[in-house]
DNA sequence: ATTTACAGGACCAATTTGGTCCGATACCGT
DNA sequence: ACGGTATCGGACCAAATTGGTCCTGTAAAT
């Protein structure tokens, strides 16, 4: 359904309360199942998850839990979306070479290629940071179309 | 896994192989099946999926088959992908209204929203004919970052 | 009429997802 | 040193999606 999974969701939005609470104080699971109104035991899986990959820190005993292993700022939504899902590409054929047998045929490789990595590369310039310093100097909605794929990559700007 | 799925990938496949043949002239199931390589079950089923929504004609009978009910160069991959899987939106909340019972809460819908509209609407900015324009003169797989999302939102420029 | 090809279903197996639970282990405070 | 907490790392499960097939009916051309 081109959908990111609720797996990859949650954990983007415990992340998020994460990087803005005051550092280094650990959270554990319950507390951010709680500030974020979801179950427990998905909660505690995906920071597991996190942590596994090495975006989270894990604190085992009491007064343990989970706090960022990077500044929200070194940390991209596509990071977290790689580390939750796999690589973040459209299709098969844009995740890695060679896995679509169809390859050699398909006449519409190139071009979808060029879109995938755009959508991946503006995933990877949003950081952690910028999706929890909202309201105040950042994010306007108003910016419909600052995401553009280059269409006719203009002749007349041939400088490279 | 974060792809499109396969029958969506297929179907814009179809759809270029459409596009990028002398017009008018329907192709049926089996001649795309076969000028793509994919099974003729699978293609026949997208097919009259793409035709119930209204991106293809069919044409019944005898030298019937499929022809684009629209030209490639009105015909957004968005809305490729929205008739074949739905709304493109990177999590549901961003796809219709309160569809979320976490929306109150949650703490990074907004910067979520800006995001999920701007894949979407680079996705809308291509279309099938750029799709099938390839190689000649366009789509140079060097615009890595030519797709941005507004970060700061400079109030150096703060004109509107 | 006969053939060709789409329409519209039902149907199915396999994978993925969302979600739960438990034993082992590590750390903290006393 | 001990006991309590809380994470770790699994296994596990049901339900929904996917990818894919097949069959019956109907429309158009020769």
């Amino acid at each position: 359904m081109f959908r990111l999974s609720k797996t990859t969701d949650y954990g983007i939005v415990l992340m998020a309360q994460l990087a803005s609470s005051p550092d280094r104080t650990p959270q554990n699971a319950r507390e951010l199942a709680h500030s974020s109104d979801l179950p427990i035991p998905m909660v505690s899986k995906i920071l597991k998850a996190l942590a596994r990959e090495g975006l989270l820190v894990s604190q085992r005993g009491s007064k343990g839990g989970y706090h960022l292993a990077r500044l929200p700022e070194e940390l991209t939504v596509s990071e977290m979306i790689r580390v939750l899902e796999g690589p973040v590409a459209l299709m098969d054929c844009a995740a890695g070479p060679s896995l679509c047998a169809h390859e050699t045929l398909c006449s519409v490789r190139e071009p979808w290629q060029v879109i995938s990595r755009a959508v991946e590369q503006a995933l990877a310039d949003v950081t952690l940071a910028d999706l929890v310093r909202r309201r105040a100097n950042g994010f306007h909605p108003s910016v419909s179309h600052a995401l553009q794929i280059e269409r006719n990559a203009a002749p007349r700007d041939a400088r490279e």
